[in-house]
DNA sequence: TACGTCATATAACGGTTTGATATATAATTT
DNA sequence: AAATTATATATCAAACCGTTATATGACGTA
């Protein structure tokens, strides 16, 4: 799924600015699964509008850049929703904090159990960051993802108060190992 | 975390050659959090070569190409070490299920089904795929890490399977309003 | 006075996708 | 049985897409 389905996406939600679908992507409630950056943003919009997929108008301010609020046009709705009917591209996922659990055995038990206090209060604030937007959002697509996210964000916290003692064993017992030869 | 570590951190678990790198990073025990293709692992593996951190070790094969066979040196595992020590960067994950469920009233409740089976089919899938990891590997980052992934995954299915009704219902909203209209 | 928010935009960089090249073996179709 | 197609091994480059970093500038807040 390339920027440019996705502003149509954002923008079959109602009316925006690139720098609204920027917050919407990296902050609000599409935050979850997205995050689009301003350099692609900005020149998928300009695409679209030349396309006819979009159309602008903008808003003088006193001081501040031009706001250019862009709405989707029925064409644009039209490809949008074509573009829902393939079936969806396997998730993507990169974790450096597992990449670092990996490679353990390189870490001192100072180093792994920082880490991983890191990564529990990691989660903790994305899980109360879902609850915030959660409330403050009723639509039924929006509470199934953030509901979705959720439940991996607590999962993942039970996965860690779990298991926080196996990894961090991993240290100390490369320090025995490493004493011994 | 750029290319560029992720082969040294490979290759610091023993030699390999750009395409078994490749495998393990997204069918090994490194798929879960990590993917990398050819086209950024060749170029990094020749360039760690020139400045001496990786070394190279060539295996002439009949009718097949030459595999090239990379080892770390004592200078790139000093600097891989170093790059262990930074804070981990934030997971990154983008879904195009999610956004489908997302705008799940723009699809029929037909199309809603068929994405969900094809979801919980897609889990399950993964599931198992990372039962078989563990199964074949005894190191203990591995363990954690893999066993952080089967947590997450099964969590997922939970969600699916106790919330597949109330996201089927979307659709079927979308309809009688769209017949009231 | 320095930082956070609003707001647009581009250049440099990094990584993915796609496809070229080449052979052997396994699976499927005719 | 023969022919075709898919899969695995193995490296690499070009085209394309997206991120990161930076420029610009005003206003509000700590």
């Amino acid at each position: 799924m390339n920027i440019r389905t996705l502003c149509l996406g954002i923008l079959n939600f109602g009316d925006a600015t690139g720098y609204e679908i920027k917050k919407l992507s990296s902050e609000g409630r599409f935050s979850y699964y997205i995050d689009a950056s301003y350099g692609a943003i900005y020149p998928a919009l300009t695409r679209l509008h030349e396309e006819g997929m979009i159309s602008l108008r903008e808003e003088h301010q006193e001081g501040k850049p031009t706001r250019k609020v862009y709405s989707i046009t029925e064409e644009g709705r039209q490809e949008f929703i074509a573009n829902l009917s393939v079936d969806p591209a396997p998730d993507k996922f990169k974790s450096q904090f597992l990449f670092l659990m990996m490679c353990a055995e390189n870490l001192t038990p100072d180093q792994i159990k920082k880490i991983i206090d890191g990564r529990i209060s990691y989660l903790k604030c994305e899980c109360s960051h879902m609850d915030e937007v959660r409330e403050h959002c009723d639509h039924a697509g929006s509470q199934f993802v953030i509901g979705y996210g959720r439940a991996m964000c607590q999962a993942a916290l039970k996965y860690m108060e779990d298991n926080r003692e196996f990894a961090e064993q991993i240290g100390k017992d490369t320090i025995n190992v490493e004493a011994a030869e």
